[in-house]
DNA sequence: AAACCGTGGGT
DNA sequence: TACCCAAGGTT
């Protein structure tokens, strides 16, 4: 049962959202729940105006994940292209398969169906039920997070993810309507994402500021714990890795270790990198020193 | 459970 | 310019 201060803030959002939403394509009213799952796996840690042109030529071209399933996985991975982190084209591409394989081709409405699917974890699986489905659950992701530790927390930052902790928060937030509940989920991350930003956030057009205890509490400065910084980029592994797979995309054919080098010259890196990829599956050996991506 | 995993937008 | 950080998931 929601709070009367849940409450308050949740019809304030509806209406908030109900003009200020932007007009994601996932959204429409008319999109296939394998295009709503397709969009949570893009925008995993990535952000929307780099996912909108990938998703729209992967629903084009593979509509239903019997389409995707029935191609090698190495075209999932050049359809990703530059979108980061590759493993989720391969996990997509294995979770078709298993939508094919355990549920006739259809996207389970089931919370637990949901998250047995390969690569669909806790913020994923509820998106898909709430958002494709329309069922009640809370969903939480990085932007819903903030907005409840300033809004209701009255904090400048969330603290590190708990799912257990994250869930029962928005939980207890949550419209008891189904349909109140997916508008005040999505709402509460468009909020986040537009208005109620990480770094400068934009309290002067944010429809809960009157409500917000953050801003009542005079914008006292986080005391909390951090979350652990990201390595640096430039040099890394990682790096590595990218520029590996560029090349494995590019070339239709094996790559051998000699052109690798050519890309990037530190030997013992790059062989880590291809380990990594090996162990992850993004790259298979054609047995004879060169590289390709996966076919099966 | 802390660390790892890409790439680029925003400031 | 550098640096932060992004609709997370897996091991």
């Amino acid at each position: 049962m929601p709070s009367e201060t849940a409450t308050s803030i949740a019809g304030t959002l509806h209406d908030w959202f109900a003009d200020a939403a932007r007009p994601l394509p996932w959204r429409a009213a008319d999109v296939s729940p394998w295009a709503v799952l397709v969009s949570e796996f893009m925008l995993q840690q990535t952000q929307v105006a780099r996912v909108l042109p990938r998703w729209e030529a992967w629903i084009t071209r593979w509509p239903t994940p019997a389409r995707l399933a029935a191609e090698p996985p190495s075209e999932a991975v050049r359809a990703w292209d530059r979108l980061g982190y590759p493993r989720r084209a391969l996990w997509l591409h294995r979770a078709a398969a298993e939508i094919v394989e355990r549920h006739g081709g259809e996207v389970p409405h089931d919370l637990e169906a949901l998250l047995a699917l390969q690569g669909v974890g806790p913020y994923t699986a509820r998106a898909v039920a709430a958002f494709a489905f329309g069922l009640r659950h809370p969903v939480v992701d990085t932007n819903t997070r903030r907005v409840i530790a300033r809004a209701v927390a009255g904090q400048a930052e969330a603290a590190p993810p708990s799912v257990a902790r994250d869930l029962a928060a928005m939980g207890a937030m949550l419209p008891a309507d189904a349909g109140e509940a997916r508008v005040f989920n999505a709402a509460t991350m468009e909020l986040g994402a537009t208005v109620c930003t990480a770094r400068t956030p934009r309290c002067d057009e944010c429809p809960i500021s009157s409500q917000c205890a953050w801003r009542a509490a005079g914008y006292p400065a986080y005391t909390g714990a951090r979350k652990a910084v990201q390595a640096r980029f430039e040099g890394s592994d990682r790096q590595v890795r990218g520029l590996v797979m560029r090349e494995l995309r590019a070339a239709h054919r094996p790559v051998s270790r000699a052109e690798l080098e050519r890309t990037w010259p530190d030997t013992a890196q790059l062989d880590r990198a291809i380990a990594g990829l090996l162990a992850d599956g993004l790259a298979v050996s054609d047995g004879d020193d060169a590289f390709g991506l996966p076919q099966s």
